[in-house]
DNA sequence: CGGCCGTTTGAGCCACATCAACCGGGGTGG
DNA sequence: CCACCCCGGTTGATGTGGCTCAAACGGCCG
């Protein structure tokens, strides 16, 4: 009953048209076609702002990204380019040449909640980037125990190092429904031949990663658990404030198990802080969202000092 | 008694020949003069290595690390210029000439052992090459209480991010009495500009250290101690053969305090620890030396592969 | 010789783990 | 539509790894 559309060859203006007929055909609908018809919504409204950045950026538009998507077509996530392009330019620094030579040559592919983006072990890995949705990094030891040893948000690079160590030590997978465009190795390598100036970029969001991990090797080493889990949520809660949003209030689809095991406790544990930050009145999470109730009195519990997450402008 | 060398225009083979004159001396004498004797020594040998190499690498001998020496001559620590060489070329990927040029404009400097070298929070520091000694990188929180997220042997570079980020987020002081290149970052820029494959190799050692803090936030997060603790040794042994000797008895300048630090522990329980380990007969950690009894048992009992500290031939 | 630093040992305690049970909601199959 | 289940969250009881406090020991240096 829903025909497929085609997408090339449609100005932005034409693509956002379609997407906003689509959401409004989803209120009147409800269940599995309502949601289908939201997908397709965010797909199309992804593609008016893939088109709409390339038409800014006077590029003739590059099919790739575009064509993937409409292959993939269901199922997708909400979307925008911003959290991606505020990272080129503000975190790696890149001119506007750079992030549209890198955005051309990326393929776009939706994974589902709790998919698994890339083993550990691999070789020749592609480069990740995240548009939408959020993700983690993951070592699994013998004994099944498990430890989360970053989590992405939306314009974050996956795996920034693989590509210069040739390999990825640690494997990727969504907590969330996402968006990821990916830049295959030997492409990348030929566009930083071109391109020199990306691989400083590349270099600089390899560092600024390092600098979050050593933030975590802290707490991890020195801090009590409530300390800990409250610094957790000053980074994430600060990250996801830089890359768009203006609330107190974020989607956050982590559950308790997966806290402990980024915090290195119990899910038990992890309960009993949660309730103990909830009834200080700091934070509040449930059902996957996360409230700020008292920045301030969050980042004094944490000693958190926000300035390792911003890079000095170049 | 002593007169001041010149150094500037000897030969390799004359300047190894005024060093082992300076050796023989020493013997006859002892105390402090004994101490300036060889230490003089060491500097010659130096001195001599490092026009040696140039020579190898057809390059006009640079005085500037020569002149620098020159100007600190006490106290230096032994020396050669082997492992930052097998650094560029093995995890940096540097080409000869690369190499080259980077150790033409760096400035050498002694450090005395427990010195600090860059505080946290400066801004515009230099690039670190670590030729002899043990370093630390070190985040003191306001309790008082220490974390180290990083040890540097003879090789490392002790800031690769740094440069990129435009400031330090840490602060490191030696573990021993040391010799460190130093770049300062105009002139790194210049040259990053004139030669911009260096960026790469940069870009790869950051990632090197990236992947090396992983492990920690590993077993910091789910090992318990005695594990994490064999874990932290079998690195450091491991790192210490590829970057040079055979034997499985390593100097390590730690004290229990130390490694604390390191492993998020107390003194009083890495004694205890330590303890089990040397009655399992696996290491022997005692004066400043690290004896490997039973390098297999010893990867067991850690779980250590040492795959991520190896890198792939480019 | 004394003082200092690093190591060692013991006693007691606490933060956090483990085990186990229950709750509540959303999805699924009958 | 209900019954069920499964998953995530919550709560309690109990165990323990590692901490703290305190004191003694041994080597090194002035």
């Amino acid at each position: 009953m829903l025909h497929r559309l085609t997408l090339q060859g449609r100005s932005c203006d034409e693509l956002r048209q379609l997407a906003s007929e689509r959401r409004a055909l989803a209120a009147s609908k409800d269940g599995n076609l309502r949601a289908l018809l939201l997908n397709e919504a965010t797909l199309l409204e992804f593609y008016g702002e893939l088109r709409a950045w390339m038409d800014r950026t006077a590029m003739p538009p590059s099919q790739r990204a575009a064509q993937a998507i409409a292959a993939t077509s269901h199922r997708s996530s909400a979307f925008d380019l911003s959290p991606i392009l505020s990272t080129f330019a503000r975190r790696m620094g890149l001119s506007l040449a750079d992030q549209r030579s890198l955005l051309s040559i990326s393929q776009a592919r939706n994974v589902a909640k709790g998919e698994m983006i890339i083993e550990e072990g691999g070789s020749s890995v592609p480069l990740l980037l995240l548009c939408s949705g959020v993700a983690r990094a993951t070592r699994t030891l013998e004994d099944g125990s498990q430890q989360i040893v970053a989590v992405c948000l939306p314009g974050d690079i996956l795996n920034p190092g693989d590509f210069v160590l040739g390999r990825s030590g640690i494997s990727i997978s969504t907590l969330s429904s996402a968006l990821v465009l990916s830049i295959s190795a030997p492409e990348l390598h030929l566009l930083l031949q071109q391109q020199p100036t990306i691989v400083r970029g590349l270099w600089r969001e390899t560092a600024w990663r390092a600098s979050v991990q050593r933030e975590w090797l802290i707490w991890l080493g020195r801090k009590p658990a409530e300390a800990r889990l409250a610094h957790f949520l000053c980074e994430v809660a600060s990250r996801s404030l830089t890359s768009g949003r203006e609330t107190d209030d974020f989607e956050f689809p982590l559950t308790q198990r997966e806290l402990g095991d980024i915090l290195g406790l119990s899910t038990v544990h992890v309960n009993r802080v949660l309730q103990q930050l909830r009834n200080s009145k700091l934070v509040d999470l449930s059902r996957g969202r996360l409230i700020v109730r008292d920045r301030v009195g969050l980042y004094q519990a944490a000693e958190f000092d926000p300035t390792y997450l911003e890079l000095p402008e170049r």
